[in-house]
Parts: C-alpha cells; sequence; structure tokens
DNA sequence: GCGGGTAGGTTGATGCATCAACTTGATGGG
DNA sequence: CCCATCAAGTTGATGCATCAACCTACCCGC
C-alpha cells in the first residue's frame, strides 16, 4: 500500500533546514545565558514567570502545568526540584483535599526579578533585532498560521 | 549602571511567543511520532540520517558532531546508547590512534529506511502544508537572517 | 628523543522530558 | 450508603543534554 515518500523539494528542504537550524541555535545560546547569568533553567524559568506574572505568585497545580502546556508529570518533578531549591513550596490546597497550590517563596521572585531583564534583553540582541518589525510581525504571523494549522490535523 | 530593561512590545512579544509556541509544539509532535512510529530517538534519527546519507554509512567521530553541530561528549554519550541497540558501531581508525569511525548497522540501515519516509510524511502534514510556497520560502529567509545574525553576536 | 601542549574522544554527575503505573480524594448513580 | 469511576497529583525508570574532568595519542620545538 505505501505510497511513494513525497520527499522534500530543494526549496522545501532548505526552508526545513534553516528554520530548525535557527531555532535550535537561538534556544541553546538562550538557555545556556539565562543559566549562566542567574542560575536558573529555561524550565525554572518559564514556572516562575507564570506564577509571579498574575499577582499573589500562587497557582493551582494543574492550572499551572495547563498554562504553559506542560504534562502534569513534567510539572510535578519540575517542582519537586525547584522546591529542592527554594524557589517555589508547595502549599495545600483546603477546598480539595488532593490538590496543591505552587506558590513562589520569596527566593523565587528574587530569582526571577533579577533574570527577567537579563533574559529580555538577550531575547532581544539575538531574535528581535535580527529583524525589521514588519518581518517580525510576519515570522508571528506566519507561526500563527502553523500552530492553526496543526490544532486542525490529528494526533 | 543597570540601564532600565527594553521589555518588549506587545507586537513584539505576540510575535516570539506565538514563535516559541509553534515550534515546540511542532517539534514535540514530530519527535513523539518518530518515536512511536519507528522507535528512533529524534536523535537517533539525526545521526542516522547524517552517517547514511553520504554513501557508506561511516564517518569519523568529530566529523560527524561537527557536521550535526553537537558537542563531542554529546555525540559520545548518542553513540553509546546506539551502540548498545545495535544501530551502530564504533571502529578504531588506522591513521589515528585516537580515532573512532563511527558506522551504521545493517539494522541501522533499516531503521532510517523505514523511518525516514514517515517522519518527511509528518513535516510535510505538520508544517509544509499549513503555508504556501512564498511563505514557506518567506520563512525559512527570515530563519536564515536571525542565523546570520546571530553568528555576528557575541556568546 | 623527550617533554609539553593540543586534538580526539570518554566518562560521571546532574538536570530535564516522557511514559506508565500508582495513590488518594472527590463524585455521582443505584 | 456504597461502589465505581474519575480527577489531582506523585513516583520510578529511562533516555537525552550539558558541564567538567579526564585519558591518550599525536606533534612540535628543542
Amino acid at each position: 500500500m505505501d505510497a511513494p515518500p513525497r520527499w522534500l523539494n530543494p526549496e522545501e528542504k532548505d526552508a526545513w533546514d534553516s528554520f530548525i537550524r535557527m531555532h535550535e541555535k537561538l534556544i541553546g545560546r538562550l538557555s545556556r545565558r539565562i543559566q549562566s547569568d542567574s542560575g536558573l533553567s529555561a524550565a525554572d524559568y518559564v514556572v516562575l514567570v507564570s506564577l509571579t506574572e498574575r499577582g499573589d505568585g500562587r497557582m493551582r497545580f494543574l492550572d499551572l502545568a495547563k498554562l504553559v502546556e506542560w504534562e502534569k508529570s513534567r510539572m510535578s518533578h519540575q517542582v519537586t526540584r525547584m522546591a529542592k531549591r527554594g524557589l517555589v513550596s508547595r502549599e495545600e490546597c483546603p477546598d480539595d483535599g488532593r490538590g496543591a497550590f505552587i506558590v513562589a517563596t520569596p527566593a523565587g521572585y528574587r530569582a526571577i526579578e533579577e533574570a527577567a531583564p537579563q533574559h529580555v534583553e538577550h531575547v532581544r540582541r539575538l531574535f528581535i533585532d535580527a529583524l525589521t518589525p514588519s518581518q517580525l510581525s510576519t515570522l508571528g504571523r506566519l507561526s500563527e498560521r502553523v500552530l492553526d494549522h496543526m490544532e486542525r490535523q490529528p494526533d
């Protein structure tokens, strides 16, 4: 039944390769920077930003997981590691005996407040500054388009 | 001395977020697919493609690492795991006593020949098909531009 | 021909990602 | 009320990524 594989043509392959290489290099550099500047991993950063951005620095476990689109087990392991380092703590939930709140500690706040400006600076320097505003917005729109397309695909 | 952080403006932030979310979702789905379709990880796939694409299925260790832009230690660990599963083997290098060749085994060839068409199909379905040829080429050019920009930046 | 630097590669430790299995508390139907 | 089922979250195992330290073999100047 095997249909002949629809290999990528040269233009498609070039575009795909550039895209992948660009993203890998960009993310690699950003995450090494954030790690060496602040001692936070990219995962720590995402968690702390999400927690502290909305007011009280606390969120229900699964709400947090959904917000950043992580599986619960991934989040659980991450929170365990961060709690061990004092960046967040777990609190139990009065309404639901199974439930948990994840709370950013003062050390967590300090860490993210120190890390965020540097991180943004690197995003700007490595990525935003590479493009004109119009190119940037084009890239954003194309990304949205791919996202929408994926939503409509099985898997 | 701290300059005030140059936060991203809303357009910049939207573009950045879309871009990041898109890439994460895309890579996540592709690598889960390749894993469940073929039992290869994305890393296995990259190594096997690189080895088998150029003729004899063998390459010097560091040449391979440079080709895919990995650190030698990453490659070494990866090769160890793959060798354990019989996908590649190490051979010593007659010219250089320190050196090693990495060789794709018959099982490695079978694995990649089975995995590649499926993988390409998913890339096409999830990514290529989301865009018109002209949009795809735009995305490729923007990626190149970011890559070039990064080359010129420190770190 | 030997002693020091460097190139080629390995190893161990640690953190991150994913999968499957598990526990415990909530909930709703009979 | 009780049992089944589901939701919330944890745990353990395994593979991947990164860093630093290490080991040899090669090479070059003397």
